[in-house]
This record gives structure tokens, sequence and C-alpha cells, in this order.
DNA sequence: ATATAACGGTGA
DNA sequence: CACCGTTATATC
């Protein structure tokens, strides 16, 4: 321990390696002048030239002996408007994640890699529409469903992006060879391409919008205008459109606006969700001014896009929540579409939240927030409803044409009626119907939450905590252990409730099911998706095509199937027991329920055919199943937020997840208890008890919750584990901060 | 980035 | 072995 401040600092970010920083002395003067994130200037090397750096930590320990580390010259002006900005956000999300500085910098800054400028390639059409239509008419015939996929396009457009055509159309470097030799098509490279697909003269692009849309437009771009003259305050809108009403109409036309007004846009789109028909909109509309980031780029190709946008070369960027960090001079507008998908939340440290980040950035760069989804998330809504956000709803369907009919059959009364198949009657007959008319099927599984449950098969009560409101789950031993407070209580043989014998652990995975609806039409052709068949990116999207190309009566699958693609052809979706993951043992499991089985139910009836969905449950009377057979949000959202507000949960109250890992069960309970002293303010904690998954790879691990009015108290507590993590003496344990 | 140390080949 | 050009290395 010394007398002086230090400050740790990481010179001229966008040339230099951004995982060494540099320490220097903080001269008296500057001591509380000089904040974290700021732009400082400091001599540096053997001359002592002086670089601008900035300050990602101050600390009182010195890395180095003192004797050799020089002074902090000043404070700069810092006219690196965009790495600045950069900084500031990574030092936003170091305070709001609990992650180290550097962990924050590196997702916030493209890391400079050396790259191998791949050529980008372009498939330009080399026949007249006639001879494409011939050509495709002969494909069909043949049964080449790849060509057939290419030529469709071909039919609309002179040119199409190669990489785009291969990955999201599934048309392999071979089948292009092919037409390629018969002079179909030409392949050329990037050096001379020009995109003659230009923004202003595609006129028959730009649809006519309806007045729901226009006036949502009107309302964000007059916002967005003002937000260039004062930029302290930038506005932040909801847009709860139901499935398809055109949110992606509107996207566009917002986009416009920020583009002619000299600003660049960032819209984030689950991953899952990014089909090509979407895509080629906004090619067809922003050229090549709008660039696509997906997870299969490698970090050269994403470093690229980086430095396309930091060049001013585009205008919009389309991506997965990484895109958020893409830095652009100007950003003017951010839209998130389905925000109330998981995948906006990371995985890894920082574990960001893209919403709440794309709210920093915005209010740093004094851009304007668009969300957009179906089915917000109850959190965001809950901020809208509070005017926090602008809400606008967008209740009609372009198309015209009708939801789902949707029906709920009660999983009880067919076992007493003597069913004992995972099908319903009623579903039975229905997918009877569909496969003699030709029309395809798709049977979801919601199977979150089958994590040893138990549940009562004659009438549907399932084991749960006397505490928590939440279901119990089997341990070996006999024992039923609530994973969210630690509760125990014995293993029961009869249901409690009804005194059946049929009390058991829930199974039913899409294998059975296959073999099951095998069994019955001996005929039928099956798709398989979840988890086990899909090992790869690629093998999803297969099963998804070949689905779309009719090669199979029925898809059978877990949430991914619900997601993304439209099947024109699918009049019926059969939601095989909607209630599983009601049984999931967190706050937010009747929220999940609704969102899936809403998206579930506007799969059926996507084309000219008029669709079904016939939801299977053992709770028909569950709130969440009965307000999305009916599409019903509002109703949903009134009861659950009642509930919320009841139970303190989000966003009622603020709470954070804390998990401790260990290969020693003994420890990883110890440590999650000494976290559980460290609590400080008005924070009420829950815990420690084993996670639903209680070892995973060796590891054992332990939740600890905590629960408080204010997050400030919340955010006090992490502080003081974390700085008590840094004394104790931990080996094998890891500990990770959940913000909900 | 940039200064310097270290290396390495060349010609007298 | 002095001399210069290239390359490796550390920069608090």
């Amino acid at each position: 321990m010394s007398e002086y401040l230090f400050a740790n600092i990481i010179i001229d970010i966008s040339h230099e390696k951004v995982d060494r920083p540099f320490q220097y002395i903080i001269p008296q003067n500057l001591i509380g002048v000089v904040k974290e994130g700021d732009c400082v200037e400091v001599p540096f090397g053997k001359g002592n030239s002086l670089r601008e750096g900035f300050v990602i930590e101050i600390t009182q320990k010195n890395e180095y002996p003192v004797e050799r580390l020089k002074y902090l010259k000043g404070l700069s002006e810092g006219k690196l408007g965009v790495e600045a900005d950069a900084v500031r956000l990574a030092s936003w999300m170091k305070k709001t994640y609990g992650s180290t500085m550097i962990a924050a910098l590196k997702t916030v800054l493209p890391v400079k890699k050396v790259v191998k400028s791949k050529e980008i390639k372009t498939i330009i059409r080399k026949r007249t529409t006639e001879e494409i239509i011939f050509l495709y008419a002969q494909a069909v015939r043949k049964k080449q469903k790849a060509k057939v996929r290419i030529l469709e396009e071909l039919k609309n457009e002179e040119m199409l992006p190669y990489d785009l055509v291969v990955s999201k159309l599934h048309v392999s470097s071979s089948t292009l060879t092919s037409l390629v030799k018969d002079g179909t098509i030409v392949i050329e490279s990037e050096k001379v391409y020009r995109n003659p697909v230009n923004s202003s003269d595609k006129p028959e692009d730009q649809k006519i919008l309806s007045k729901e849309q226009a006036d949502i437009v009107s309302e964000i771009t007059s916002g967005m205008s003002k937000n260039m003259t004062d930029t302290s305050e930038n506005g932040k809108y909801l847009i709860h459109g139901i499935t398809g009403s055109g949110k992606t109409e509107v996207y566009i036309k917002l986009i416009e606006h920020a583009i002619k007004e000299g600003r660049q846009c960032i819209m984030l789109i689950p991953e899952i969700a990014l089909t090509y028909q979407t895509l080629m909109r906004f090619y067809k509309r922003f050229g090549d001014r709008v660039s696509v980031m997906n997870s299969t780029l490698s970090a050269g190709e994403k470093y690229d896009q980086c430095m396309r946008a930091y060049n001013g070369d585009i205008d919009v960027i389309i991506g997965p929540r990484s895109a958020l960090f893409v830095p652009f001079r100007k950003l003017g507008l951010v839209i998130i579409d389905e925000e109330h998908e998981s995948s906006y939340i990371s995985e890894n440290n920082p574990r960001y939240h893209a919403r709440q980040t794309a709210e920093e950035l915005c209010r740093i760069k004094g851009a304007t927030l668009v969300l957009g989804s179906a089915t917000p998330s109850i959190e965001t809504y809950f901020l809208a409803k509070n005017g926090y956000y602008k809400l606008f709803q967008m209740t009609k369907r372009l198309t015209g044409n009708q939801l789902a009919k949707t029906s709920i059959v009660d999983l009880r009364e067919e076992l007493k009626n003597g069913n004992r198949s995972v099908l319903s009657l009623k579903l039975k007959e229905a997918i009877a119907d569909r496969l003699n008319k030709k029309e395809q099927i798709m049977l979801f599984l919601n199977r979150r939450g089958y994590s040893g449950f138990v549940s009562c098969r004659a009438c549907g009560h399932v084991m749960k905590c006397n505490h928590c409101d939440v279901s119990l789950s089997r341990h070996r031993g006999g024992k039923l252990i609530c994973h969210y407070c630690g509760y125990q209580t014995q293993d029961v043989k009869i249901c409690p409730e009804c005194g059946s014998k049929y009390i058991s652990g829930f199974k039913a995975g899409t294998q059975q099911i296959e073999d099951e609806l095998k069994k019955i039409y001996p005929e039928i052709r099956v798709l398989r998706m979840d988890a086990d068949t899909t090992g790869t990116k690629d093998s999803y999207e297969n099963i998804l095509s070949s689905f779309a190309e009719g090669e199979a009566d029925v898809l059978v699958g877990t949430q991914m199937i619900v997601k993304g693609h439209d099947f024109p052809n699918v009049t019926l979706v059969g939601i095989l027991a909607a209630d599983l993951s009601l049984n999931d043992s967190d706050f937010r499991t009747a929220e999940r329920t609704f969102q899936l089985l809403t998206q579930a139910i506007g799969r059926a009836g996507r084309g000219e055919k008029e669709g079904e969905a016939i939801i299977q449950t053992y709770r028909p009377d569950h709130y969440s199943i009965i307000h999305s057979a009916h599409q019903d949000y509002e109703g949903f959202y009134k009861e659950e937020i009642a509930y919320r507000m009841l139970g303190d949960y989000p966003p009622a109250g603020a709470m954070m997840h804390i998990r401790v890992q260990s290969a020693a069960e003994m420890r990883a309970e110890s440590l999650a208890k000494a976290l559980a002293k460290r609590v400080v303010g008005k924070v009420r904690v829950i815990g420690p008890a084993p996670d639903t998954v209680s070892k995973v790879k060796d590891m054992f691990r332990f939740n600890l919750y905590l629960k408080g009015e204010d997050i400030k108290d919340i955010e006090m507590s992490r502080n003081k584990m974390e700085e008590y993590l840094e004394t104790a003496p931990i080996i094998t344990e890891t500990v990770s901060f959940d913000l909900y």
C-alpha cells in the first residue's frame, strides 16, 4: 500500500491490443478529477511522447515499483468520439453487470485482427426471365430442390449476394458450379461489385403504409428529427404488434428516415429469426448500405464489418446482440425486434442485457430506441405503461387473414376417458384430416422445465413448494426439493389431491411422439427437431428448409420450431403439453409459457388457408394458457403483473441471481452461505439452494437470490460480495451474478 | 506507434 | 570489425 493513487490506462485503443493496461501515478491536483472512462494524456515510451489513453481503473495498489511509474499528464479533450463512447459504454457495463473493465472493453471494442481480405462474390443472372422460368419448371420436375430454391429467387432478381445464397438458401457450391457451366449464371468477385438494386430506383418496394403504421412512423420520425438539434432527451419506443401486423415495414421506414438525416442504424434480431426473406427486404431497400452480421462470421470478417461502419461505408447493420457494438460515428437509431427474446441476454461475462445496453448506448449517442414485439416482456410493457417508453399498438393484420382458430384440450379428461396416448382424440382427428388434405402439421413439445417435476396424470396436480409456488423436483433418495428456497419433503406415491397412484415424473420426448405417430399413421413422414437432432446450426436450417419444401407431413420439435420461418402450408399446430414450462422453478414461467404458446399458435395459417391450433394441457384454466389461446396479451399482462406485484418480483422490485459453482458440493454451499452474509441494505436473501440442475460437468451449483425494492441496495451487496471474493481462498469455485 | 536493442549480412 | 538495414521487443 502506498499514499499514491494509480490509474490503469489503455493507450490508443484503436491500434493497440486491448488487453494491456499501463499504470500511471495520478498527480495530487488531479485526484478526484480523473474518473474511470476518461480520456487522458500520458507520456509513453522511451521518448515520453504524449499519447491519448483511457482510464479503465483507479486503484491504490501499484502493480509496478513506484519509482518506475510515470505521472499522468492530464485530461485530454478526447477527439476520438467513437472510441470514447465505447469506453463510456464499457464502463457502464462494468458498473451494471459487475464484470472487469477489460472484459467489458473486449466486448465493446472491435478486436483488431489481421484480415485476409476475403472477396465478396456475387451471382449474376445470364438468362432472361422466360428461360429461368423454363429451367425452374425443369428443376421442379427433376426434384432438384436446391436448384428450385435458387431459380425461384433468380426469377425476380438479376443478381444475388453469393454468401447469402449459400448460407440462407442452402445451395451448395456444386449446384452453383453446374449453373455456371450451363451458362445460367456467372459468379463475379467483389472488385467489380456494382449494386443495381438501389434504394431509390426500386419504387415497387415502397409499400403503402396502413394508417396504423403511418401514424407510428410519423410520430417516431418527428421525435428523431427533434433529436438532431437536442440530443439531451432521446426517444424510447415500444411497438406492440401482433404477428403479421407489419412491424418490419415500420422499421424500414424509420431506418430510411435516420439515413436521410445522415445517421446510422443498428437493428437487432434474434439470431434464429434471421430468415432469408427478411434479409432480402433489407437488401432490396438499402442495397450495399446494409450489412448483416451473424455468428458464422469469422473474427476477421466481423472486424471488417466494423471498419466498414467506422469508415462510413454502411448505414445499417442487422445482427444479433453483438451488433450493438458496431462503431458507427453518428448512430441515430437502434431497433430491437422480438424484444422479449432470451437470446438478447449474454451468457458469458459480461452478462449484459442487450435491451438495457442499447438504452445506455442510445443515451450516450443521442439515438432513438425502438423495441418491437408481439409479446413484449413484462418488464418492458410495465415500463411502457408507466410512460418510460412511448407505447404503440398494432392490432390489425395486414393480410387480413384471421388468427388460427384455437381450442384447448384438457388432458385430465383424456385420461379419464381411457386415452393414455400423448395425443388427444381431437388432435388425432385433426392430424388425420390434414394428412388427407395434404396440408402440413407442426407438433410442438414444450419440454422446457422437464427436470423431474412430479405431476399426477389423473388430475394434473403438481407437487409444489409450500413457500414458493414453484414445483418441487425429484432427487435421488426419494426427496422432493424446492430449488428456489431449499425446502425439502418426502416423495409421494399417491397423489395428495385425488388419491390416484398415477403420480410420477413426466416423460415425453420428441422420439416417443414420432413413434406414436408412426403407430397410428404408418405412412406419415415425420421430421424431428430438438437438441439431439440438431447438432450443428446447419442441420437446424436444413430440417426447416426440407420441411418448407414439403418433404414431410409433420414437424415435431421443441422451442426452436416456433421461431422465425413461415410455413404457408402448415394449417395445424398442436401443442402437446402446454403447461410443462409452467413447472419451471422461476418467476417468469407464466410469461415464457404465454410467449411460446402465442408464437406457436401464430405458426398456423400463415398462408391462404385457415389455420387451427390445439393446445393440450393439464391446466386448461391457467391464465397463461387461456390468454394465449385468445391471443390476448393485455389480459395476460394484467394477471401477470398483479402476481409480480404480490410477490415483489421484477419489475415490482429488483432481483439478483447468484450462482456458485464448485467441484466440491460442500465448498459450493459454504461459499454461497458466506456470500449471503455479505448482504447490505434492505435486501432479502433467499437460499442458498441447489440449482435445478444440481451438478453439471462435475461442478455442483448453488443458487442465491437477492430481492429488494431498491436496485442500489442489491448492487451494493454485490460489490460487497465481490470484495469478499477477492480475499476469499477460492480454488475451484466460480461465482456469477445475474441481475433480473 | 515508435524507440531501441538485437541481429545479421556486407565490404574493406 | 565498422557500418547499415532489418527485425524483434517493450512501452507503466
